[in-house]
DNA sequence: CCCGTAATTATGCAAGCGTATAGTTATTGG
DNA sequence: CCAATAACTATACGCTTGCATAATTACGGG
């Protein structure tokens, strides 16, 4: 008459925590934040809502690791689109397309990063790692934009260097902003190109797309 | 033993709404959209619970007016600043700065804004709210382009004055993300000084404020 | 003057939340 | 081969939530 119990089934820490991770991003891009409840998690996870507490010391603890593991995952994502060779500038010019394009830009990656930020100005622990994983990104930008300027024969100083950086970032966070927002309001590559000639008119660096030296994805 | 009972205030309508929508806003800005419970709400605003629902039909319904409410207020803000009278290089540059600095880019909008993002998708009518407002912001900014550009001489065809808005709302966004989720980061008048800066560079089109021009460094 | 009506308060309710804990089942070292 | 232990399930608890409704109060028209 009692339903029968639940499968036994033991797995490894790691997977455990990563399955956890997994479903909470999962119901957070999906539903919000709200969504994320320990019972629906542990549904998602395919466990019981006992797990998440063995696992994580709470459920605060569990967010932190999944905003850390979404941010990680989208500047890798960004990083990764640059590819290892190739000019300073083409590398500078895959990054920023890659920014403002799907799989880092679009309706599922802004919901996410929207339900995180609110928690970011309560929990200390969130907020540090909201200002590394943002000042991440930009050393990123900032260090390939000097590269590219000195392939070009500018020498730029820190200090420019840095402002240059800053103002990159915005047009390329507002324009991830809008892809996200508005998903169906622009052409596809539409956005990219709009990056590309924003940079390069802030930079005075023209940016064009090498597509034949773009890099594929064997690079680790 | 019983506690006395509430003092009976009758007020108007109005006033009752709007005293709800800021005690909402004034909560989630504080303390993120899971403060603004109805009980807070209601304490808050210094009436009963049972208030909230007197004078909208649900929960939803009064967040739903308190992000028009806040909407509209960056966007005339932001308006309020280009004045009426100047060129209209002019009130571009006033409405450039205004929507990178305080009031309009500070912490409180930042998180309240993100408190409500991922609210737009599920329901449709803050969906509608959210497209309404971030095209009008863009369309004032496409319409002082347009007019900027004919004031020196420079006729561009519908298609590239909204690419122009696209990438100039862009980088005004970004650069009030940058403002709202870092406003230790930077100068004061720093963000504004890059905003003006990558404006001018994009649009190909210098841009001084009037009323007090620094002479800031020479942008390329 | 007083009563009907609308505004306002107070209270109750079912559901869902995060957490704590007791009970159950694999794994493992000797 | 059998405790000991860690992984795992199941359940209960206290609290909060949004919403509904009964009780109370002010106000305006007859």
């Amino acid at each position: 008459m009692s339903a029968e119990r639940r499968s036994f089934k033991r797995e490894g820490a790691d997977s455990r925590k990563e399955a956890l991770i997994r479903a909470t991003l999962a119901l957070m891009a999906d539903r919000g934040p709200s969504a994320a409840t320990v019972r629906a998690i542990a549904e998602k996870a395919g466990i019981t809502q006992g797990m998440i507490r063995h696992y994580f010391s709470s459920k605060e603890d569990l967010i932190n690791a999944a905003y850390q593991t979404h941010m990680h995952g989208q500047t890798d994502a960004a990083k990764r689109a640059a590819g290892a060779g190739g000019t300073a500038r083409n590398r500078l010019a895959l990054v920023v397309r890659a920014s403002v394009t799907p799989p880092v830009a679009d309706p599922t990656a802004l919901s996410l990063w929207a339900g995180f930020i609110h928690m970011v100005w309560r929990d200390p622990s969130m907020r540090a790692t909201h200002e590394q994983t943002y000042l991440r990104y930009r050393d990123l930008l900032q260090s390939l934009i000097a590269e590219a300027l000195a392939e070009a024969g500018r020498i730029v100083d820190a200090d420019e260097a840095r402002r240059f950086a800053i103002a990159c970032n915005a047009v390329v966070d507002g324009l991830w902003l809008e892809a996200g927002a508005l998903p169906d309001a622009f052409e596809e590559d539409e956005l990219a190109y709009i990056a590309l000639d924003s940079v390069a008119a802030i930079l005075g660096l023209p940016l064009i797309l090498d597509e034949q030296c773009e890099p594929d994805r064997e690079n680790t």
